[in-house]
DNA sequence: CGCAATTCCATATCATGATATATATCTCGA
DNA sequence: TCGAGATATATATCATGATATGGAATTGCG
């Protein structure tokens, strides 16, 4: 696809045009994260790595460091849950308050994939932000086209297999 | 909300981030749009736009403009023809193509909305891309920043008062 | 102390992107 | 001309962001 329309726009279709860039990034990340054998959605990844990190956390300040609406938290973490990766228990001091952190399955990921996955998705992600240049619209616009042209995943597979 | 966690994974989440400011510029932009009477979603305005300039277009063609997938448009064009803004028939040549087009209506919003609306919109985020420096995560996280401390909706302010 | 307000989380629902698949139509080759 | 494959669209469903709201627990003021 070319974006002449939506460039043509201008900045009006700037807001969706980020959410699929995003939503492309992701898929990208997801399927390479697939072809590595690695069991959870590349959205779960930032939640395994805060509680890695930091050890654990209530939902709300889950929600707050990870950026997204406390909702959100509720449901991922209910699903890596499911899948045995972290577990959770209402706080002793205030029972409102639900703790979640990760399972010994979910401790043996986390380190593993702070250790491989993580820093070479890193990599790739600011190898692929050097190529752009200009200012910000010319960046989402040539980002956009890398995306499209799958030169994210080429990235990735040079660095699943070379690195 | 402090970006802090999410800058320290670096690039994994770059994806989840970008979803979220671009939601985060179009319900700014709503927001904006609901005030200035505007009686259509700010998603849906790209379409009009399209369907403005070139004038009546297959759904797959539409598609292709505004870089979603198809199933995008045929519910973005259900929508609006439920309220009346678009029209839309098969094409006598091919029957399996449907044709849309703007209504009298539609043809008035989009006239009117494109001398008022889109150029202020587009002057806003421009300038709120002016305002980013840095390399493209940086730019990245001072949009993020600036969304959330209402900077874009302080800007359509000014732009629709001041103006 | 007791009740109102606040806080934390879960649930329900919406929005808008995606993919997968079904259906109708068209095209082309044998 | 007929049937296989291609193409355009619609439908169904998933993913993941959001907001709104309700229930349980806590806090704090009178």
């Amino acid at each position: 696809m070319t974006y002449d329309f939506l460039q043509s726009m201008g900045a009006i279709a700037l807001g969706s045009r980020l959410k699929r860039a995003g939503l492309a990034m992701q898929a990208a990340s997801q399927q390479w994260l697939d072809a590595q054998g690695c069991p959870v959605p590349s959205t779960h990844m930032p939640l395994l790595a805060a509680l890695y990190q930091r050890g654990p956390l209530a939902v709300g300040v889950l929600a707050e460091m990870l950026g997204i609406a406390q909702p959100g938290v509720t449901r991922m973490t209910a699903q890596l849950e499911a899948g045995g990766w972290v577990m959770s228990a209402n706080d002793g001091e205030d029972r409102r308050v639900r703790r979640v952190q990760l399972t010994p399955a979910g401790q043996t990921l986390a380190e593993d994939a702070s250790t491989t996955l993580w820093p070479q998705l890193g990599r790739v992600v600011e190898s692929l932000c050097a190529e752009l240049d200009g200012g910000f619209l010319d960046q989402v616009t040539g980002l956009e086209a890398r995306l499209e042209a799958g030169r994210m995943a080429e990235l990735l597979k040079t660095e699943g297999t070379g690195s």
